[in-house]
RNA sequence: UCCCCGAUAGCUCAAUGGUAGAGCAUCCGACUGUUAAUCGGACGGUUGUUGGUUCGAGUCCAACUCGGGGAGCCA
């Protein structure tokens, strides 16, 4: 006898097949006939498979009667065809087998809906729900396709270090790793903290992005990408922040910035077909029961192609608007949210990529123009969301870097080892970096990234 | 960090300054295959914390804690 998962068990090539099942009981319904029917899931899928168990069973009265949602089972019974609508396959059980319980008394899951905030509370039983299944599902699927991509087109998958000395995009809030006494911090002379005592006898941090780092590897392995957590030590208390969350960011050397827009194009577009095509249950559930204007908008952007806009249009286009913004608009003023979500979702009502933002704007690695006020930013946003994407050309002559970096208060002798790549067979090249929990935002039309990372950090929060 | 809103039963929510309620869950019972099953009954509370106003506070005031929405920072 064979054991088969939910997924298996839902499709009609099970039928008649005699199997086990184990999973978790999520309702039990008793019928008039003296037998019950328990919703069975696995986490596999989206659906529960019915279980029909009847009153001949000897553990019937005993414990079948008694199952309650939460209640982890092994179940023995054979495939048949669904006579009633709903499903097209049950399972008939000749044994039922309690493996744990689920006391409705302190279970604080039930069949009927919780609030996200709620569940929250208790993200260590959330995955046991139909969205946050859904959630995890998607989550592995975006990952594997996000290596499935960069493998397909060349690229090799880079190891950039989670811990760091250089504070990378000179901005931004770092989160300090240490093994020093907090209460008994050794000091120098001066009175300043000693961190030749430290583990890496120098500050450390956790990092913030591995550009810098991957940088290293496109320019002598070609096409390169790096995927792993990222730390900001932000005090950002918002539906779009987390202090740990994942990053894709792939390098490209030889890459100008149309090569750079052109791969993040298709590389979006790729995540939402995949997520399209092989999470079918559970995206047809975000569009069901999250968001009803999900599956449109997703067929809308995989569809339509990027625009592509320059800083200086969108900042006339919002000029021009003749609408009365929050914050004021003018050449050489950051766009704010407002200004971005006008743009994507009422002025284009498309995937917009803005280009060549004034330097003063932008980190020192960006490339600069011919015209040195704008340098080769792309900012790539997308109705709902807003920004999703980040990336640049990089600026790659040692001399326009190293000034840059001296512009915005950087030290060049802390980015010896990055300067080098510019001194030594530098190449122009490209990256960009895209937040995971945001893509997943996009795809899921979940309202908060708290709900869309397994077990959220924010300020205040590194429960679990 | 700033602005606004909120916190009442396990969950979702009601309750003119005057005895704290419903639905769901749970338990008991009814019901010829149910689909968030349905129907009847029972159980269930220091109204987030502290202080204040008042004859009387879930309700008004203050501070704090936690949560939500918006903003900034960004991915």
């Amino acid at each position: 006898m064979d054991t088969i998962s939910v997924a298996e068990a839902r499709k009609s090539e099970a039928v008649g097949r005699v199997v086990q099942l184990r999973g978790w009981v999520r309702t039990r319904r008793d019928s008039k006939g003296g037998f019950s029917f328990i919703e069975l899931n696995d986490g596999s899928c989206q659906g529960n498979v019915q279980i029909v168990a009847p009153g001949e069973l000897p553990n019937y009265d005993a414990v079948v009667k008694h199952l309650l949602t939460g209640a982890s089972v092994s179940i023995t019974g054979e495939v048949k065809a669904s006579p009633a609508k709903g499903q097209a396959t049950e399972v008939h059980a000749t044994a039922i087998t309690q493996l744990g319980d689920a006391p409705a008394e302190t279970y604080p899951l039930q069949k009927k809906g919780h609030t996200f905030e709620f569940l929250r509370t208790i993200a260590h039983l959330r995955p046991r729900t139909n969205t946050f299944g859904a959630l995890a599902r998607l989550r592995h699927r975006v990952s594997k396709t996000i290596h499935d991509f960069f493998d397909e087109q060349g690229f090799y998958y880079i190891h950039t270090p989670i811990i760091t000395a250089s504070d990378c995009e000179g901005a931004g809030a770092l989160f300090r790793v240490t093994t020093l006494d907090l209460d008994k911090l050794p000091l120098t002379p001066a009175k300043s903290v000693d961190y030749d005592q430290d583990f890496f006898g120098k500050p450390a941090f956790l990092t913030v992005s591995g550009q810098l780092q991957v940088e290293s590897f496109a320019c002598s392995l070609g096409k390169v990408y790096t995927f792993g957590p990222t730390f900001r030590a932000e005090n950002s208390n918002t539906p779009r922040h987390l202090a740990e969350f994942w990053m894709v960011e792939p390098e490209m050397a030889f890459f100008d910035l149309t090569d750079n827009m052109n791969l993040a194009e298709a590389f979006l577009k790729r995540i939402i077909r995949d997520a399209l095509d092989k999470c079918p249950e559970d995206m047809a559930f975000f569009g069901e029961r999250i968001d009803k204007t999900l599956l449109p908008r997703l067929h809308s952007v995989l569809e339509k192609p990027f625009l592509r806009v320059s800083y200086t249009e969108a900042v006339a286009i919002l000029e021009q608007s003749g609408k009365t913004w929050e914050y004021p608009v003018g050449w050489g003023r950051d766009l704010q949210s407002e200004h971005e979500r006008f743009l994507t979702e009422q002025h284009f009502q498309s995937p917009v990529i803005l280009t060549d933002y004034p330097r003063t704007l932008k980190p020192f690695y960006m490339k600069v123009n011919d015209d040195g006020k704008t340098v080769r930013a792309m900012d790539v946003l997308v109705p709902g969301v807003g920004e999703i994407i980040g990336g640049s050309q990089r600026e790659e002559r040692a001399d326009v870097l190293e000034q840059r970096m001296r512009e915005q208060g950087i030290d060049p002798t802390a980015y010896q080892w990055y300067l080098d790549l510019r001194r030594f067979g530098t190449v122009p090249h490209s990256g960009f970096g895209l937040g995971l929990e945001r893509i997943l935002l996009f795809l899921s039309g979940m309202a908060n990234i708290r709900d869309v990372i397994p077990f959220p950090r924010t300020p205040g929060n590194a429960e679990f």
